[in-house]
DNA sequence: CGACCAAGTCAACAGGCGTTGGCCTACAAT
DNA sequence: ATTGTAGGCCAACGCCTGTTGACTTGGTCG
């Protein structure tokens, strides 16, 4: 599977060092293959980084466990799906791919947050601030290596970044009396 | 000054797609130039990531204040040095960059957490956990530049990076019964 | 004046890239 | 047996990259 090659490279190396000849090889088969399937670098590349968070439905999880719930959603998520790290990767350097890293926040985290949010004017920024919570972590866990980070266990993770995102999800964001700005 | 011009690149489009071409049209001389004084790209790239983090003693600083003063800290510096762009850009698609992060981490960062944490064992992890947060935000903030963490004010950042970087710290990890895995 | 040496310019090399068009094979229908 | 057609391979194009070596300039010393 030609999709499945790219999803590495891609992941693996990100946009710019993930050649179409590699991944052809890769997938066994000649380079003009991939042109013909997919048109051209970039529209593979789009094809590969069809990201879904598959967000569970949170409006049946009490409030106090919302950020336990999707903490172990996320790394569970991150673990089992390359597209996630592809995004990371690429999101970094190829702008193309940051625009779809912002709409995979305003169109899958942001509306669920909405929803399980006590004041909705607040709602995009505690999206946001919970976006930075997983980001941070995989990145230095996945990407960067940080060895202490890449040291904890899964279970240690999970349990340390679920107060973290339910305090980006419930908790006080600093200046409450003016949160507009 | 090539390196200005270097850094400048190598911060906006990473290591790949900046060249030594274009570094060199900028800081308007040849591009043989660069080879003669710096030897090749990895060695320009190397003196244009010399990343000095400037982080400030914290001895004198009271424990309930160490989130605060590092928040603060942290900000003005990925706001005036070219240098901290060019690592997370970089760090992420290049092995020599991502393994010069985990130095400036091990060698900046974590030793000074080691002098102000109350158990020193839980040192690494406690550092390693804040660089998720600070890096986190640059991540969401300057680079993938997601609208909500766009919108918060320098101000609304430091005081809500302020407490989380003081739960890293000095806070509760989770599993505090066994923190070593 | 002539000789040197560092600084800078220029053109070119070899290699890798995305992409293209032509050829070749294998199979189905007539 | 011949034709048509789709799928796949190969060689090549044009472009851009890092890098190199030869050449020119300008200033300083014997």
């Amino acid at each position: 599977m030609i999709l499945a090659a790219a999803r590495e490279r891609f992941g693996a190396d990100g946009y710019e060092r993930a050649t179409i000849r590699a991944i052809a090889s890769d997938a066994a088969i000649d380079p003009a293959m991939v042109m013909r399937y997919f048109g051209n670098k970039e529209k593979l590349f789009a094809a590969a980084a069809d990201v879904d968070l598959r967000l569970p439905a949170l409006d049946s999880v009490p409030h106090s466990q919302l950020g336990a719930v999707l903490s172990a959603h996320f790394l569970d998520r991150w673990e089992d799906d390359e597209a996630m790290m592809i995004l990371l990767r690429t999101g970094v350097t190829n702008e193309e791919a940051a625009e779809r890293m912002r709409a995979v926040f305003a169109e899958q985290l942001a509306p669920l947050v909405g929803r399980v949010c006590p004041t909705p004017i607040e709602a995009p920024r505690r999206a946001g601030l919970a976006a930075t919570q997983v980001l941070g972590l995989a990145l230095c866990r996945y990407v960067l290596r940080l060895p202490p980070i890449v040291a904890m266990t899964h279970a240690e993770v999970v349990a340390w970044l679920g107060p973290q995102l339910q305090r980006c999800l419930t908790g006080d964001l600093g200046v409450p009396e003016n949160p507009s700005g």
